[in-house]
DNA sequence: CAAAAACGAGAGCAGTGCTCTTGCTTTGGT
DNA sequence: ACCAAAGCAAGAGCACTGCTCTCGTTTTTG
């Protein structure tokens, strides 16, 4: 129904697209706070008042941006796994640290959507509904590693206790997401999860300068560190 | 030679410190994207171009908002080793957590300052040389408690090698601290003070809307979690 | 006491997000 | 095939922003 529906229609995704893209382009220049709809409709030749007409306030487009961002590095982290090969396609510390270099690549390539998404909330708040979903991917990848690595048998279940409202928390999560996992395991997914974004938020807002110069073999050590948290077995 | 300084140097100090309370009514209102030199000027009933002889633009007020923030964080951290009584002034993991629990309180009472010191970098770039100081505070909080801790022989050092690169730039920082440690002891300290600010960052920032209820429970059990990565053992 | 520096206020510039009105083009029902 | 309805682009305009410049006034300083 959507191929044939008239040139106007298609035309209106393309300039959606046009405008999205140009926003991007500025966002990378210069940052959400300097990104201008007015700047946007000119470098596009077309009057402001027009791109009303796409999206109806700054904040939707920054919205869309959002949405977009979270799609890309949810579908990053998705790929790393799927992109192993050999014996590292079955070992789960593998397939860990593969999503949480991708996350980073990722974020090193585009860091101003990556501040758009993981930084201060930029308007007063959002979050609409539309969000949520795509933001939650990286986190359901992390949790497939571990998904796959307990019903292997290959999981070390964690021995230190947690509180009852914690692990009741984290099997309302899983119950919600449909997987099978330990409350413990799952609570100490979501610690490693928001653990990961802290260390690339340090590194891409600059609090490692002057601190830590070996960034890469830094990162890829705390990850390790964090898949041992979670119950995966580092290797050696 | 500050002190009766005249009459003008008074005034402009008291100025100064109206212009910034003013701000941060704003800040902690509206956020920092909404933050107004002209609505700063207006509510003190002063022509919005006076404003510009105690901030020359608004990038200057943010940064000196920023290193009030930093400082607030800093102090809370530093007083919250201090305040403690009893035998738990001399538990490390008492200490640890009392630190990390005040920078958490601190951060839910603040959330926009929070925001614009461990959110995205709102201008082009900043941290100007003034910032760096007071930013280290917290993370100098927690290495004293483990500093101590080392010295008292209660610390048990990872067992886990870490890569050359990571325990060499560990080492030039505890020099540049002048802080006696083994060199795995800081880079986990470096990596756990990247963590716990990840936590915090996706509990302001909504990340843990509809994930994690028991917040409080949930951030003390992974504050332990990172006292245990850097080697202070947990009781029990 | 006079020169110099600091100060406050106002006007003004260029830019912003957003709205409203005015014409034009495509669409869809009869 | 026609014609009303809906979608669209453009321009003018409003209220706001950060920031600069000028012009008197006040305070400090030599």
């Amino acid at each position: 129904m959507t191929a044939i529906r008239g040139a106007r229609e298609r035309a209106r995704s393309e300039i959606t697209e046009a405008i999205k893209a140009e926003a991007r382009k500025q966002l990378a220049a210069e940052g959400a706070a300097k990104l201008s709809l007015r700047a946007v409709a000119r470098e596009l030749g077309m009057a402001s008042s027009a791109l009303y007409r796409y999206f109806p306030s700054r904040d939707d487009l920054l919205t869309a941006l959002i949405v977009d961002a979270y799609n890309a590095v949810g579908e990053a982290a998705e790929r790393a796994t799927t992109g192993l090969r050999g014996p590292d396609a079955a070992r789960p510390v593998a397939r860990w640290t593969a999503i949480c270099t991708a996350v980073r690549d990722w974020a090193l390539a585009h860091p101003h959507e990556y501040a758009l998404i993981y930084g201060s909330p930029v308007p007063g708040y959002r979050a609409p509904r539309t969000t949520t979903e795509p933001a939650a991917r990286v986190g359901l990848a992390l949790i497939g590693v571990v998904r796959d690595a307990h019903t292997a048998g290959a999981l070390k279940e964690p021995a230190q206790p947690l509180p009852d409202a914690v692990v009741g928390d984290a099997l309302a999560l899983g119950a919600e997401l449909g997987v099978e996992l330990p409350g413990a395991v799952l609570a100490r997914l979501v610690g490693a999860w928001a653990q990961l974004f802290g260390l690339l938020s340090f590194e891409l807002f600059g609090q490692f300068n002057r601190v830590i110069e070996a960034r890469t073999e830094f990162f890829e050590q705390a990850v390790l560190e964090l898949a041992r948290s979670v119950g995966l077995s580092t290797p050696r």
